[in-house]
This record gives structure tokens, sequence and C-alpha cells, in this order.
RNA sequence: GCCGGUGUGGUGGAAUGGUAGACACGGCGGACUUAAAAUCCUCUGAUGCUUGCGUCGUGCCGGUUCGAGUCCGGCCACCGGCACCA
């Protein structure tokens, strides 16, 4: 019999299509339920990229597993639909987005069934669908009302030369991803969601979810929390200034202050600064770089002194200059900075550029060198009056205890992490539901009125002043206040591509549901997703956006858990051959399609998973795919070689039940790759050996999440179907019996003095004395220890033996 | 600079501290064929000789251990992320 993958193919997803073997059933109680989930596609022109089906094709197995060993799985699939591409393919080519992305989303819809994935396709999703994006923007509004969102001005990236706002995944190394044009800082006023009032919880409760380590360190440096003190020094002219320091300990050792150049209070002090003139233009040329500029280029540290400014040293009392420089940043800590350039880096190359005094106050290093950053905290203190003596350690809690008591400073917690931008000013987003009253201020869209659509524009391009292409849609952005009823103007900023995907979970599990985002049936049901596979790239992004909508649903009582993910892993990339990454210009870009029209659905995704360790990036080869596609061909021919025993073969018994224990076991830690190979040894024993029918039923079974195509056609023909009445990926997933995985007898290394010497052939779980004895009867070993004495054994049972010998 | 990760045959990759190289690609040889493809079977880390055995071998240098790809210390190289965060 011929494997026609083709009309194989074709057939049973006809058949699925009909059946629907994959749809989940909010509220069985008789099953436990399983929620699956992989990240939804952002649907491109370009289609289904090679490194889509490497998450998508693992998790359909696990889920497929699930639903064998009798879970009630959710398996959903949906489009993040909303962006830039396609908003830039629009302009492009002259064609509305929401066109592009309907014909995108038609494209990806075939390219995935294609590849016969268990998606619910009933409860399919899409972010640019209004009945979507109107519990977006509800979540929005309740975040409002909430005060978390507010409006701040905030540099945005500017491109020069298409006059634009670009989000910073636009820009790359300091210009503009499309035009290679400078990109500058321009100061406008954004919508910002108040993420950093989740800081701590997103932290604390990373203790309660099992992702895999790397993600949850990343997400820790990311949020990047830091514990120091605040000090507060007093001015010469009658104020102060308060610094956060994590080394309170080296405060003896401050011998300058550096304030930021976005500092309001410089402008508080105009009058008082002397060099006014300097200082405005030092704060122009700061607001002028980009940040490229600012950060990466010009470690060069710069500055202007505030003439007629000091502060005193609230330990020494000395009388400190003070200067503005850009390598404090306005966003961190105070925005002010007390200057030890003994024991920092960059305050060392300030200090010695413009030649002040450099204090030693931790003893170990050599200061006219360098700045001396103690590796570990227990260097000891000295030049710092009643510290003198004391290590690091101890001298920073006593130093803290100390300000606190004197009343200048307090402890104080601080994190990296910032408020998120939320506005974008482009056409193809979610409206922000807000209108601007004169007499109001901002007021939130009554729900009742959402969603509020997308209006049809004549020209989606962004404006020369960097306003959302909507600004220019007066009979829209014209409205009145739902407050008032006086005039208002409508937001037309829209939000960012991360606002749909933050909660899109939440949707799958009541899809159709007009009037809450989710059932709290469906909630109570489905929630938390039981594992989340997604891109070490959205780690930062997505990941950390969406446990944070997901805290404040929580926290309004919308959610029933504290965390949406119980688990979280993460796939390696896809390379080009020869391991370089996969891009057009390489011309190395592999189509999906052009694997499944050449060996089938099933080679392509069988492929994907041995290819190699999941965590890990793997170079495609399209010579490797062959070996697959054989394996497949020889499974498929196991149907006419087979006996008509229905039962396990008695020679093939102890390799089916391994197996079975193997790929089950591997199927639960995501090594597809290992558990493939166990099938293919298991296959080749089969050609060995010879199989029954019976073998060939229990491969189909473990093979059957991996090629169901395939599987589903051996099945039937087989007669399985007919006789269990359903197909082979609703059977029960097999069992195996630990004592059948036992071999009668084992092939044990013998070892003399830690050198691998011979092997013997023992019965399985021989007493030490049995092993000792036969190795020693060994032809070799006898040789080797002729004239020598036994001076020790070692047996690791059913392994090895190590012989001592003197 | 900081935080992760990786380094194993010609290639992709396997190995709870216990026979390194499973499984696969490629290659050699054989069977089948007029022939080729496909398929099936054998062999395939390097090296030496007497073909049975020896020696070497998991980025480099040390250490722990009866035994190290695996653990520890110190390097090197590459990949990813963050980066003037006080």
């Amino acid at each position: 019999m011929k494997y026609d993958f083709t009309a194989i193919e074709k057939k049973w997803q006809a058949i699925w299509e009909e059946t629907k073997p994959y749809a989940a059933v909010t509220g069985d109680t008789t099953r436990p339920k399983f929620y699956g989930l992989i990240e939804f596609p952002y649907p491109s022109g370009q289609g289904l990229h090679v490194g889509h089906p490497r998450p998508f094709t693992a998790l359909d197995i696990v889920t497929r597993k699930k639903r064998m060993e009798g879970y009630n799985v959710l398996f959903p699939i949906g489009f993040d639909a909303f962006g830039l591409p396609t908003e830039n393919y629009a302009i492009k080519n002259h064609i509305h987005p929401a066109i592009v992305t309907k014909n995108n989303i038609a494209n990806f819809t075939s390219q995935l069934k294609m590849l016969g994935y268990g998606f619910d396709w009933d409860r399919c999703v899409d972010t640019t669908d209004p009945k979507y994006y109107k519990w977006t923007q509800w979540i929005f509004l309740q975040m409002y009302k909430h005060g978390l969102a507010y409006k701040a001005t905030m540099p945005v990236n500017w491109c020069t030369s298409c006059k634009c706002v670009l989000a910073n995944e636009e820009v790359v190394d300091g210009v503009c991803e499309r035009c290679g044009s400078e990109v500058v800082r321009k100061e406008k006023s954004q919508w910002m969601l108040r993420i950093t009032k989740y800081a701590q919880r997103l932290i604390d409760d990373l203790d309660d979810v099992d992702y895999i380590e790397r993600v949850k360190i990343q997400q820790r440096n990311w949020i990047g929390r830091s514990t120091g003190a605040e000090v507060t020094f007093k001015t010469n002219i009658g104020g102060e200034v308060t610094v956060y320091t994590t080394r309170a300990d080296t405060l003896f050792g401050t011998t300058y202050m550096v304030i930021s150049p976005e500092h309001p209070m410089l402008n508080e002090w105009k009058d008082k600064i002397k060099n006014w003139d300097e200082v405005e233009a030092y704060q122009k040329e700061a607001a002028r770089k980009s940040d490229f500029e600012r950060g990466e280029l010009n470690k060069d540290k710069t500055g202007v002194r505030l003439d007629g400014i000091e502060v005193e040293n609230p330990v020494t009392h000395k009388m400190l200059p003070m200067f503005v420089s850009d390598y404090v940043l306005m966003g961190y800590g105070t925005g002010i900075v007390m200057g030890v350039p003994g024991h920092d880096q960059r305050d060392w190359e300030f200090a010695t550029k413009f030649g002040l005094p450099i204090v030693e106050v931790v003893a170990g290093g050599d200061i006219t060198k360098e700045a001396f950053v103690a590796k570990d905290d227990s260097a000891v203190m000295v030049n710092s009056g009643f510290l003198n003596g004391m290590t690091v350690k101890e001298a920073i809690p006593a130093m803290k205890k100390y300000v606190v008591e004197q009343g200048i400073g307090k402890e104080k917690v601080n994190y990296k992490l910032r408020d998120w931008v939320f506005s974008r000013q482009r056409y193809w987003g979610e409206p922000i539901p807000l209108v601007n009253c004169e007499k109001c201020g901002w007021v939130p869209l009554p729900e009742d009125q959402l969603p509020l659509v997308l209006p049809q524009v004549d020209s989606y391009e962004p404006t020369d002043d960097g306003e959302s292409p909507l600004s220019k849609m007066t009979d829209w952005v014209n409205t009145t206040c739902p407050c008032c009823g006086g005039p208002a103007k409508r937001e037309t900023d829209t939000m960012p591509q991360w606002a749909g995907s933050s909660w899109y979970f939440l949707r799958y599990m009541d899809p159709h549901n007009d009037k809450e985002l989710a059932s709290k049936e469906a909630l109570e049901y489905w929630s938390p997703v039981d594992w989340y596979n997604g891109g070490m790239e959205h780690t930062t992004l997505h990941l950390l956006y969406s446990r944070f909508w997901h805290k404040f649903l929580y926290d309004i009582g919308v959610v029933p858990t504290k965390e949406p993910y119980a688990k979280r892993t993460s796939h390696g990339m896809i390379l080009g051959e020869g391991g370089e990454k996969m891009s057009k210009s390489r011309g190395n870009v592999v189509n999906p399609n052009d694997i499944v029209a050449q060996y089938g659905a099933d080679t392509m995704r069988l492929h994907i998973m041995f290819i190699g360790d999941f965590e890990k990036a793997v170079s495609w080869s399209n010579e490797a795919v062959k070996g697959s596609k054989r394996f497949l061909d020889r499974c498929f021919n196991l149907q006419d070689m087979a006996t008509d025993d229905e039962n396990i073969s008695a020679k093939n018994e102890s390799i089916v039940h391994k197996t079975i224990k193997k790929v089950t076991q591997d199927i639960d830690e995501l090594k597809m790759n290992t558990a493939i190979a166990s099938m293919m040894t298991m296959v080749n024993e089969f050609y060995a050996n010879g199989c029954s029918k019976g073998d060939v039923r229990a491969l189909c079974l473990l093979l059957s999440p991996f090629a169901p195509h395939m599987v589903e056609e051996m099945w039937e023909n087989m007669g399985f179907a007919a006789k269990e009445g359903k197909m082979a990926m609703q059977m029960p997933w097999p069992e195996y019996d630990e004592a059948k995985t036992v071999d009668a007898t084992r092939e044990m290394a013998v070892q003399v003095n830690g050198k691998l010497k011979s092997t013997i052939t023992v019965p399985s779980d021989s007493e030490d004395s049995v092993v000792i004895d036969a190795a020693c009867a060994d032809e070799k070993v006898k040789r080797l220890m002729e004239g020598k004495q036994l001076v020790k054994t070692i047996v690791v049972k059913n392994k090895l033996i190590n012989l001592i010998i003197k």
C-alpha cells in the first residue's frame, strides 16, 4: 500500500472539519480540564513562517495526548491582527488594512488547517473585530476609572524623514527601521498605564508559577528591584535635595552632586544659578540628542556646574558643588545623584574630567586608577567617621539607621520598570474610548457605547505633525461630552499592538459572549491557562503586560486567579541552513507550504519536532527532512508486514512497553526529539523481528499526536476504527507495564581501575556477588588480573561493575 | 560592563556522576533492477598494528571521585537579552 499523504491528509482534514473532534466543552465536570495555549500569530502578508509550526506542533502534541488521557482540552487559536506591517502594506498598496487583515487571516487559516492542528476553530478570535476590541476598550476604561491610565508628556521616537512617531521596536540602532533616517526624541502627550504599581506583585507571584527559570530571571531583571535609601541634602539657598542610593555606606565619600537636565527643580533655581544661560544651553543640547547619542555612543561624561548652588554633605558637613549632567536619568530614583567617585566608575570618570576630589572610603582598590567597586561586601570602611572598620555589609544598614535617626533619610525600594506608554499615533489599532471636554476634561465613553469603532478614513497615512490619522476625521473627532453634553473632541491616538494580546486567552474561554468579556462560569472553569508556550522575545513585553492586566482584572473581581498562566515554556528559533537567521535577503527562508507539498503535513510536523532540543535554536536542513518522511513510510508499510495477531507479540513486548514509557514521559517534558527517536528504534526492531497487528496498534496510538493524518488512515485500514467505533486520537492513551519494560538479562560494563575493558551478560537484578564472579570469569579480565590483587569492587545495579586491582 | 545560554563525529543531535556518539542526515559496500530512483541489509569518531586488540577522544587548564560530557575552580570562543538604573 502506498503512503499517499496528499490524499490522506485531505481526507482526514475534511472529516475533522465535519465532526469537530477538537471542540472544548465548557462546564464538563465529568473530566478534568486542560487549557493549552500557544501565542496567537500576527497574520503577516508573508504567511506562515517555518518558525510557527515549532511551538504549535509541540503544544498540539501535548494537548492531543491530554485528550487521549481523558482531559477536556481547550486548545484555541486566533489572530493578533492590529499592527504596523499591515498598516504599512495598506498604505503602500492603497488597500484598507481591514481587507489586508481579512485576506491574511484567510491565508493563515488555510495554512494552519493544512498542518492538521487540533485547534477548536469555533473559538477563533481576531483582535481587530469590533466584537472583540469592545472588551479591550472596556478593560482600558476600567483601568482609567481605577486611576491606572493617565496622560503624561513623554519623549517619543520621531523619525526626521518619515515625519512620524515610531514605536521603540521600530527604532533599530538609533535609526528608523523603514528609511534608515535619524530618530530623535520629541515631547508628546501620551496615555500611560501604571504597570509600576504592580511591580512588586509581578515579582512576588513568580514564586507561584511554573515558568522555565530563564523567563523568571529575565522578568525579575527587567522589573529591576533595588533596595537602598533616600538621603536629603541641605542647599545653600535654603531648600533641600533628595538622592537615591544603594550605597549609603559611601556617604562620607560623596564629593559632589549631579542633577538630570530634565529635572524641574532646575527651573525653580533659575534666579539663583549665576550661569543660567550655560545651564539652559546644556538642557537644550541634551533634549536634542537622541537616546542613541546619549546612551550608547556617548559614554563621555559632559556637564555644567551650577554656579551659585551648593549642598551640604550631612555627615562630613562639607559644602559640595552641584552639576547638571545627562548621565543622570530623570526617570529613575529622584533624578539627582550623589557623586561618589571613589566607588562608582561613572562618578570617577565625571570627577576626573571636572577635577573633583576623589575620596577613598572603602579600602582595597587603587582609586587613582579607577573606582573601587568591591566584588564582595567584606571590604572595610575607611575615612568614614563612625563607619570606620566596619565591612561594607555592616556599614550599609548602619548608615541607613543613622540617616533615619537623624531625620535626613529613609529606606527606599526602586524599580527599573517604567510605566507603559500606551498611545500610538496610528490608524490600525483600537480607538481609545475617551473624549476631551472643555469643561469636564477627559471623560470616558459610557460602556453601552462600546465598541467605539474605527471610522472609515480616506487616508491612514501618518500626518506631518505626528498626529494620528484619525485626527483628520473632524466629523468623528468632534463629538459631544457624555457628561455635560457640550462640545468635546475624541482621543485620536490608538492603542498599541500589545493591547489586544494582553487578555485574548480569556476570550477563548467564551468567545461569542456579547454581555461580558467572558462568563463567570467559563472563567471559573477554564482558568488558569495550564500550559502556555511562547517566544523568549515576549518575556518582557507581552508576557509581562498580560500578567499586569490579569492582576488588575483579578483586583476588580473579573477573573478568579491572580496569575493567568500556570506554566510557561519557550521554544528556540529555527535557523536557516548553516545556522544563520532566516531572512529574505539571505534567501534561506523555508516556506512550510513547500515542505507539505513535497513530503506532507505529518512529515513536516514530525520533522520540526525531531530536529533537536525544543528549547534550543536549531538549523533547518532540507536534506534531513527525508529521514522523517522515510520513518513515516516505514510505519505505513507495517500494515502489510504485520501478522493478524491483535495482541502485542511476545518478542516485541519489552520494546513496546519501553517505548510507551519513554514517549509518555518525553511528551510531558517537551522532549519530542527523543520520543520520536525511541519510536524509530521500536520500528527498527519491528523490521528486524517482524511484528503483530497488536504491535502496530500500539505504535499508532503513540504516533497519533505526532502524525495524526497517517495514523487515522492506518487505524482505519487495519480495521481498528470499525472495531472500536472511534478514531485513534479518541482512544485512551496506551499504558505501560513497568515489569514488562525490564529485560530478562542485562549487558553490564566491566571496568578495571575505572577503564572499560569488557562487557558481561547477566540476569537482570543479579546480586553483586553473582556479577563480580561473572566479571572475574571474563577472559579479558582474567588476563588483566594476572599477578594482581583485587582490592575493591563497585557495582552499579544492572549497569556496570568496576574492579579495582593492584 | 551586567544577566542568561551554548561548545560532543563530516552534519543535526543523544547520554538521573556509571559502556560517549542513541536516533537521524550524509557516506562506503551489498541485495533487488537492463539501468536509475525507491526499498531492504551491513559498516561508518580518530589512530596504530598482527583485524583482534591497543591508544586517544565531549572548547582549554587544573581539581574532586573507584569512575567526569555531566560536579567544583580558573580561562577561551560564540549566541541571546539588558545596559550611564546611582
